[in-house]
DNA sequence: AATTGCGGTTGACATGGATCAAGCGAACGC
DNA sequence: GCGTTCGCTTGATCCATGTCAACCGCAATT
């Protein structure tokens, strides 16, 4: 039986799964970097892993020896306080990076669990140090993801510093919103992956007052919302809320 | 009159104000690396500067091209919201690194302000990353200080996010009193460089609930205070009060 | 020594969000 | 098809912290 030129073509991009032909390139680990130099990063990036929904990718105390690219899905990170009580520190998307953290002590210093069937890109960290010491695009564009993480993180210092619960909501909203935007996808109608709770945790909230800030922004007309179906239908009014001194 | 040798030695001692010979090396960004690496590090941390207390190192808006070593000194970051809202991301000290979040846009995104009369050690970025494409060493470490840096952020959300006012407060503190360790001061006894606002701000709380927590603090007999004046005079007490549960 | 101002403390009261509790609907296993 | 579970919503009440206000004390200035 003759070989099915079809199937060959879809075998063949199966078992390209660089970055060289990743969509994302341009949101992650890539962006700026030159054909022959994507090769390269190719060569580095060759494992890749499924990880389905509620399963972890890393667990806080595990050591550390790579950071991972999202090929697709969605994750939460999270920190666990000996008393029991832990913090939702970030959710991730497709083309963001996980795993930053782990390399101050060389030990992951928080969970990383997928919300839905995810596909990341495992980058061992000590071949990323060589090769970004000969490419100079991919060493500064690595530091630049570094510093935007601890800018992110400012934001969120900022957000569970100053802000009330609507305008932390509000905040939350208009950047996932920003995000899937970002990644082609409706800047105006999404599913949340994640609960309310792990929202609540994110923002400094219990899963009550997340749940009554959805109903009022709904009563208000800023958002139409069916339990992780949101769809904003004002965002102008979601960022009067973001910055509405009490 | 012949020159005085006490005195040449002095202006010698001046004039090679480099890596090599700064007693912060080991808390700061030459960690790990040999003589000959140093020396190298010196050509390029030329430039020393003096800031006076309440002066800006840098302003949110600027363009970015250095970050900046604290050779002595003390410092508070803070982020303005456009409504007037500030918040303090963090406060700085001897050894600590300044300026890493200005990497992500080329821009500063927040304020340094010294707290007391400083001296700074710039380090011009784009010489840091070619230096740190060479010495393999200086790279990792650099790597590391920026991982570091989104650690102890999430240690803030967390706090931020989980902890009630007396819990933050003490986190502050021990997380002070270790720092001032690290740097060969007392761990019982010093002095708060910021005001009851700044901790507040820091904390995401009101100067308020700082001053009561502190008075508490006293009454209970963990702590000695009058006003920047501070002796801890029972470090576990102050850790339970961190994490008790409400 | 008096004046001024800023940072800090303390008290009285207000309130946003937490807590407790009940009920509901969608998803899932049997 | 039916119960069970889990996530969500909503109501009633409580409490930690914010808010407002008065006052104190140290330090700088004159």
């Amino acid at each position: 039986m003759p070989q099915n030129p079809a199937n060959q073509e879809i075998s063949i991009a199966v078992i390209k799964t660089a970055c060289s032909n990743c969509n994302l390139r341009e949101l992650c680990l890539p962006y700026g970097l030159n054909l022959e130099e994507l090769e390269r990063l190719d060569d580095l990036v060759s494992t890749r892993r499924r990880i389905k929904r509620g399963d972890h990718l890393y667990r806080a105390g595990e050591a550390f020896d790579a950071i991972y690219a999202i090929r697709s899905g969605f994750f939460k990170t999270d920190v666990l306080l000996e008393d029991g009580r832990d913090q939702v520190t970030g959710f991730q998307m497709a083309g963001e990076l996980l795993g930053l953290d782990g390399i101050s002590t060389e030990h992951h210093t928080c969970n990383a669990i997928a919300l839905e069937d995810s596909e990341i890109c495992a980058i061992p960290f000590s071949r990323l140090e060589s090769l970004s010491r000969e490419i100079h695009t991919l060493q500064h564009h690595f530091h630049k993801v570094m510093s935007r993480e601890i800018v992110r993180d400012h934001g969120v210092m900022m957000l569970l510093g100053t802000m009330r619960a609507e305008e932390r909501l509000a905040a939350f909203l208009l950047n996932l919103s920003q995000r899937f935007t970002a990644r082609g996808f409706s800047h105006a109608e999404f599913y949340l992956r994640m609960t309310r709770d792990e929202i609540g945790s994110y923002l400094g909230l219990k899963l009550e007052t997340v749940s009554r800030a959805f109903s009022r922004f709904q009563e208000e007309g800023h958002i139409a919302v069916q339990q992780k179906h949101i769809r904003i239908l004002n965002v102008n009014g979601l960022k009067a809320l973001m910055n509405h001194r009490s």
